[in-house]
DNA sequence: TTGTGTTTTACGACCTCC
DNA sequence: GGAGGTCGTAAAACACAA
């Protein structure tokens, strides 16, 4: 299989042996220690095949070399076609196979970077609509209020009229709110938000502990504030 | 020095494209 | 059918705290 073709190609003796050996690991950064597992290589994994005869170990780490010149070449293009394999592989001193393995690999690991950012993002839009819909439900509860109190104060003003014999037509604006019959704020529904005490408008709230606090459950998503918010972070 | 978590290399299974 | 892709995983190599 390709297990001991891999390890029966020319790279086995390129530089990159040295790789793990001792100058090219003291020229790195951080010294790295070198951990002997030479007892687990007999131990038999079922996976027979990883010894070439000469008891190299299954895997070697690429030297930095070896690893520049193919971070290079998925830079500039992240599939493999033959021919550049092939070249690459020459011009670095691997096996094709290895180079192969190396791309797919490394495009393992881009998307999963992309997925780790778009994660983040979708996290901030997450909060920022969660911040933005407490924002909303406690200005309706600010608006619910001041309503009551104008309906109070008609109700005020409307009996004061009735005692002095007036028939009220005077009240235009009185009239448009009592017309609503049983106020509109009936029709309202105030959802979950309780309101946080130190809570009194933008800019107030930080950790996602008040945000909870503010807003316990976190459904909704398809309320279309939420969407014009998404679209206002550029996110839809 | 060692245990443990992370990263890197390698492989098999399966899929798609030519 | 072969080449090359993704996905999941094993295992070596490595970093680091205790």
């Amino acid at each position: 299989m390709d297990k001991q073709q891999v390890f029966g190609s020319s790279y086995v003796d390129m530089p990159f042996f040295a790789a793990n050996g001792t100058a090219q690991g003291e020229s790195r950064p951080r010294a790295r220690r070198r951990r002997r597992r030479a007892a687990r290589c007999g131990g038999g994994d079922g996976d027979g095949g990883d010894m070439d005869g000469g008891g190299d170990p299954k895997k070697r780490r690429l030297t930095d070399e070896q690893v520049h010149g193919l971070e290079l070449s998925f830079r500039e293009e992240r599939k493999l076609e033959t021919g550049r394999k092939v070249h690459l592989a020459a011009e670095l001193g691997l096996d094709p196979k290895q180079v192969a393995v190396w791309f797919q690999n490394r495009r393992a690991r881009h998307k999963s970077k992309l997925m780790e950012e778009e994660f983040a993002k979708l996290k901030h839009a997450h909060d920022a609509a969660i911040l933005h819909k407490c924002h909303l439900e406690n200005e309706l509860l600010r608006l619910k209020e001041r309503l009551g109190a104008t309906e109070e104060e008609v109700r005020r003003l409307r009996s004061a009229a009735g005692s002095h014999g007036a028939s009220g037509n005077g009240g235009d604006a009185a009239d448009a709110v009592g017309a609503c019959g049983g106020s509109p704020s009936s029709s309202f529904s105030t959802g979950t938000c309780q309101q946080h005490p130190g809570f009194s408008g933008a800019g107030q709230l930080g950790p996602d502990d008040e945000l909870m606090m503010c807003v316990p459950e976190y459904g909704g998503y398809a309320d279309s504030s939420v969407v014009e918010w998404f679209s206002l972070y550029g996110l839809i």
